[in-house]
DNA sequence: ACTATTTCGCAACTTTGTTGCAAAAAAATT
DNA sequence: AATTTTTTTGCAACAAAGTTGCGAAATAGT
């Protein structure tokens, strides 16, 4: 896992500190999107807010993760596939955040469908999120 | 105008005041969504922001407008449709936000798709947002 | 091992959103 | 139309979220 973690870094041309490794080992231990404070308030580790903000940036400008649209307007990210690049993100999946236990997931076979827009309107791109009860929360 | 703001809120069993009347019709005045701060930048008039933030929410539950979940996190309302009423919003509508001019539209002609889900997961709500350049933009 | 560069953590600050409460305004009542 | 009741407003104070500058510490390069 370290390793795995360190050469991420590596391949993103960033410098391979604590902080980085830590929060990195975090999203790839958690199986949904991660809030600034989730990481803020892991028990673990103790990291400056400053830090977490600064990391999380300069993983999304890596393409490292990427950002999540909530209907409820809070930051959430999650790790991105290999097809992103720096600058470059390809997440065309569909997103699922869980009304019960407000966990978020990226739906990777899930793919978004392209709509037709009306006349004069140009889309690029098209973020898909879905909410209700996800698997571990059905009764 | 000032009739069918007056009307609006009276239909909603809401006093009619000035402020609800004035953020009312700046909704009605714009093509967009708009955000906390464009109502509180409307040169036209002063607004105390705790005033805002309380209007939103109300007009929110009573359904008169809505949010838009947005990927950069920002919160914007726009106008209901009609079909929306307290407690129940009826917006299947997909949103369409300018790389350029940052307008918020709905579209309400484009309906949003049903996806299917992986096993386990129950859909109760979907939100779509496109981005890219809009009908004013297009050179 | 030493030097240059990058990152971290603290402090101070800005922005955004919330809560309690007295004064003002709107609605209901007489 | 005047008075009472209810609702809403605006202020202050606070809480949460996010940003910036800068010296100290850690990392990378030689």
């Amino acid at each position: 896992m370290q390793e795995l973690i360190t050469d991420i870094l590596k391949r993103n041309q960033l410098s391979v500190t604590e902080s980085r490794r830590k929060i990195l080992e975090l999203f790839h231990q958690s199986k949904g999107a991660l809030a600034h404070a989730d990481i803020e308030q892991s028990s673990a580790e103790h990291f400056d807010r400053v830090t977490i903000y600064r990391t999380l940036q300069t993983f999304v400008d890596k393409g490292i993760i990427h950002t999540i649209p909530t209907s409820d307007n809070s930051v959430r990210y999650a790790l991105c596939k290999d097809e992103c690049s720096a600058g470059h993100h390809h997440d065309n999946h569909v997103h699922f955040i869980c009304d019960q236990c407000d966990t978020t997931y990226c739906l990777d076979h899930v793919s978004v469908p392209s709509l037709k827009m009306p006349n004069g309107f140009e889309a690029k791109q098209t973020d898909v999120v879905v909410s209700g009860i996800c698997k571990n929360c059905q009764s």
